[in-house]
DNA sequence: TTGCAGTCAATATC
DNA sequence: GATATTGACTGCAA
């Protein structure tokens, strides 16, 4: 009876209780096609057991978790790590032990790497299955993931932070040992955390993983533990590799990196990473900002102007794109602690608040999910979405900052037809470009070799019936400003259609409607990280609006325009 | 097909 | 040596 009735009138989520929820999460786990193989019988455990588990796994990301408070609570103390060895059947009891354990043995992840043979320590606690790349673990995490409540991304990384650099821990170390990713991965998730919201179930591992790390009073320890182990692991290899008079690899340097049994002969099948001159990225900056989304045909032009290929103009929007939402992910989450300290600055509070204001407002405004419809609705109805869910926001920071976007939304479908002229501005960027540079071979030129001085980015006057677009191009390394400029102030403006450039464009402003609206002037003098964060926000808003008015222009007539 | 998220891993930078 | 950056790749979704 409680079955049908549950199956047939299930209540939501949020109103169940803890007790409520459990059925739930046992059919989840079902579903999953862990729970069958192993409640009935598991390993002697009564279902009560598991039903316990699945209890205080709850608890445990409940009461660590949400609230972010900055003294992780220790009453559950779980460790990220099911890296113990364990049959595909014990993964609910891994669950358990995940939450009742206080962190069972981190040694057997070993970075994920294949022990070295004859290496005690490591060797005989687990040969293979790291944490990460374990099957078993990974579903147990996915659970995890699934179970956990709204964690606070923003919060959990600086934590995070903060313990790897108190206590002198490398991000290497953590990453493999405790996320199973590797370091470049770890520095990004740390340097940029996406909110909550926007993180897909896999995105959220980390964070997850992160968070039960900070719960587990013993995880400084631990790591210090792998880390002895490794340095004891590492020297003893030398040790024997030089008696072997069989120089180290440097690669292979505190740890093997291995991946599979045969590591050598691949080296020279490697092709070698494509590294784009200052020049190069700088006129793709450009030509981002004309695009964001250029056409094939753009970015076709664009490989054979730049001699790149295609590909790899195409994986540089991509990055890009998915970059500068990270930024202003970051940025804005930062903006909006900052400018709330004084008030309610829980770490919830801003947690909800991080969480919110990327939910709709977003900053990114490239892509923006509203979380009720999960992921993507892509369109435009996200810009109304975007000022409804601001106008319901309690956080009058985020707020504003998205109806200021949506107010310009609107304006800006009113005019949004001329969202061809900015379309067209790519062809002449392209042509731009085109004069007087040299066509020759320059692939991917690895540092140091390209010569510098090939005039790649298009003189700010070369084409003296340039039209707006062409010169907000131009315009974006400012004359007298060096393009190779650090990466800081180089890259943040250009992320932002063409925020700085248009206005101070010569001549007719063609664009103006269009570009005016997001014209920033940076140079402002007005230092103020939050309006910087909110210009940035409202030029990714727009970008993205533009985007998707061109395509909506492009397929169905009378689209209602609502922001 | 296109765009994105997430990640790796080579390389650059600190 | 640790960390940051970034081009490329995989898998997924619309």
């Amino acid at each position: 009876g409680s079955v049908s009735d549950m199956l047939s009138r299930p209540k939501p989520w949020s109103k169940l209780t803890q007790k409520g929820r459990e059925p739930f999460i046992r059919m989840q786990l079902w579903l999953n096609g862990e729970l069958g193989q192993c409640v009935l019988p598991v390993q002697g455990q009564p279902p009560g057991q598991v039903l316990h588990s699945v209890t205080s796994l709850q608890d445990s990301l409940q009461q660590g978790c949400v609230s972010s408070d900055s003294t992780p609570k220790t009453s559950a103390s779980c460790s990220p790590a099911p890296e113990s060895p364990m049959s595909s059947s014990e993964s609910v009891k891994s669950l358990t032990e995940l939450v009742q354990q206080p962190c069972p043995a981190i040694e057997t992840s070993k970075d994920g790497k294949v022990p070295e043979p004859g290496d005690p320590p490591i060797s005989d606690s687990q040969p293979t299955t790291p944490l990460p790349l374990s099957g078993h673990s990974a579903l147990s995490i996915q659970e995890l993931v699934a179970m956990s409540p709204e964690l606070d991304t923003y919060g959990i990384t600086k934590r995070v932070k903060e313990v790897l650099t108190d206590n002198n821990l490398g991000q290497r170390l953590f990453g493999e040992t405790i996320l199973g990713l590797t370091q470049g991965s770890v520095s990004d998730l740390l340097a940029r955390p996406k909110p909550w919201h926007k993180l897909s179930l896999k995105g959220r591992e980390p964070f997850v993983r992160m968070q039960l790390w900070l719960n587990d009073p013993n995880n400084v320890e631990k790591l210090m533990d792998m880390k002895r182990m490794e340095k004891k692991a590492y020297m003893k290899r030398r040790h024997s590799s030089v008696s072997d008079s069989q120089p180290c690899e440097p690669s292979s340097v505190g740890i093997d990196y291995n991946q599979g049994a045969s590591p050598q002969p691949q080296h020279q099948l490697k092709k070698p990473r494509v590294v784009l001159a200052p020049e190069e990225k700088e006129a793709l900056k450009r030509a981002y900002q004309q695009k964001p989304y250029p056409s094939p045909k753009t970015i076709e032009e664009l490989a054979t102007q730049l001699n790149l290929k295609t590909s790899t103009v195409i994986n540089w929007f991509h990055n890009y794109r998915s970059r500068i939402r990270r930024e202003l992910f970051i940025e804005e989450i930062q903006a909006g602690s900052q400018s709330q300290a004084g008030a309610s600055d829980s770490p919830s509070a801003r947690s909800s608040r991080a969480a919110h204001s990327s939910e709709g407002d977003s900053c990114d405004g490239v892509d923006t999910e509203g979380p009720p419809e999960g992921k993507t609705s892509a369109s435009v109805p996200e810009a109304s979405e975007e000022a409804s869910n601001a106008a319901t926001k309690s956080q009058g920071g985020q707020a504003e900052a998205a109806g200021e976007a949506g107010g310009e939304a609107q304006q800006l479908a009113k005019s949004s037809e001329k969202t061809e002229s900015f379309h067209l501005g790519m062809e002449t960027l392209a042509e731009t470009e085109d004069e007087g540079r040299p066509r020759g071979p320059r692939r991917s030129s690895p540092p140091g070799s390209h010569s510098s001085g090939e005039p790649l980015e298009a003189p700010p006057n070369s084409a003296p019936e340039e039209d707006a677009s062409t010169s907000a191009a131009s315009a974006t390394v400012p004359a007298g400003e060096s393009p190779y400029k650090p990466k800081e102030s180089a890259e943040k403006s250009p992320s932002l259609p063409s925020t700085s450039s248009t206005p101070s464009g010569p001549g007719p402003q063609k664009t103006n409607s269009l570009q005016g609206l997001f014209s920033f002037p940076e140079a402002a003098g007005s230092k103020s990280t939050r309006d910087n964060t909110l210009r940035k926000k409202k030029a990714a808003n727009l970008n993205s609006i533009i985007h998707r008015l061109e395509k909506a222009a492009s397929r169905e007539e009378p689209v209602e325009w609502e922001f």
